[in-house]
DNA sequence: TCTTGTTAGATTGTCGACAATCTGCTTGTC
DNA sequence: GACAAGCAGATTGTCGACAATCTAACAAGA
């Protein structure tokens, strides 16, 4: 028999969708922080019943994107620069572990994989579609954690990448000029390519930091707005 | 005006109170690993009607505990080696990273918990109540986190710990005899009240090898059994 | 004017019933 | 006997309606 591994089906419940419309609604910005999600509303829209809506938003509060409170609604969760200071500095100490146990690893399907979304990146910042520019970025940056061969390490980045991918997202609507198009991944890839893993660790830290300057200063503009209230 | 600073009201949806129940259901191996939680049953036996149950499992589902397939059922999640060893490396990145944080703000208020939190693991320890044991022990733990001042941090460590607690509660299960009296964490509290900050981040690891290395076995077993199926 | 009590409207939480899907057994055919 | 088709029961997914709770506006009294 061929050795085929099929990809699992497609979940066909209505609470996987929802929850997928959702999250991309939150993640790209057009749901906004502290909004609040009136039930009836989505799913008349959604033409589908409060049940699986409440059961995704559930999910959701869980995820860390939406905050619920009882008998008051459900919320986009609130953006302040402290949280994207505790993201960013514990994506620092994941990202040096991850690399530490994918650094052994790595084969030539990690490095064609590696290219792979290098090459998405470049495709999305040309377009200058920022929203796949965001995820792809993040996709390449995530290409550590699913190599290292630890569901926790996953799972976490997982959840720590939702809240970024917002971070992100809001960070370019908020600034109305385009993205720069330079490549800053061409360094990273070439690092994670190479033989010397201290300086890809050290790397991943400077890499980032680029665009999280700019976000600090984005929130700390959140910061301010929200005092004067 | 007094100041006085009210807790937060209890949560008073059935929903919440499920998520309690069927939470510490779990931790403590009452509902064993693998098996299904049948919907109708448990909200018979609850007296509650599905759709709370419902979302409460999707939270628990979320925290990473219970795991869904659609149509077929909700399970408690299983438990292999590779898992705890991941949950544990993991563990000690993070522990490494909340000391780092907590050292600079360490102050009368963390010494007095921290005095606290081991009392209550003595007294556990004393009384020979082994599920309370383990949650104390991990309360006592997560104080570095409480104190790290990062709320992503937090979040994360409270997810780690589930699945830790579940571990040490389906250890504790499968061998009869009674836990050791001694007491393992007074090193680590006088490492956390000293002024050799790296001290207490190798202690942290080492620490918990003890216990992780009966843990490991646990599960070694655990395949073993697994495979014979 | 400020505070307190009341009430109407809107929204969330919960329920019971129905629809969709899965599982295992039975039946029929070769 | 082996195998596929089809059926019955059980279980999960979804729906619409009702109950509990909150919010904001308004009225009454100090």
């Amino acid at each position: 028999m061929a050795k085929l591994d099929f990809s699992p089906i497609a979940d066909t419940t209505r609470r996987a969708e929802i929850v997928a419309l959702l999250r991309r609604a939150i993640l790209t910005g057009q749901l906004e922080p502290g909004q609040k999600l009136n039930e009836l509303r989505i799913s008349e829209q959604m033409r589908v019943s409060r049940a699986p809506l409440r059961e995704a938003m559930r999910e959701l509060v869980q995820e860390g994107i939406l905050t619920s409170i009882p008998y008051a609604g459900t919320f986009v969760i609130e953006v302040t620069a402290k949280d994207i200071i505790d993201a960013y500095s514990l994506n620092q100490v994941l990202d040096e572990f991850a690399i530490e146990r994918t650094w052994p690893l790595r084969d030539q399907r990690f490095f064609d994989e590696l290219d792979r979304r290098h090459e998405a990146v470049k495709q999305a910042t040309r377009a200058v579609d920022t929203t796949r520019q965001i995820e792809t970025a993040l996709q390449l940056h995530g290409l550590i954690y699913e190599w290292a061969d630890n569901s926790v390490l996953l799972e976490t980045w997982q959840r720590l990448t939702s809240r970024l991918q917002m971070y992100f997202a809001l960070h370019q609507r908020a600034r109305n000029e385009p993205v720069p198009a330079v490549d800053v991944h061409e360094t990273y890839v070439a690092l994670l390519k190479g033989a010397d893993m201290r300086a890809a660790q050290r790397h991943a830290r400077e890499h980032i930091d680029l665009d999280f300057e700019e976000l600090l200063a984005y929130a700390r503009g959140l910061e301010k707005r929200a005092s004067k209230n």
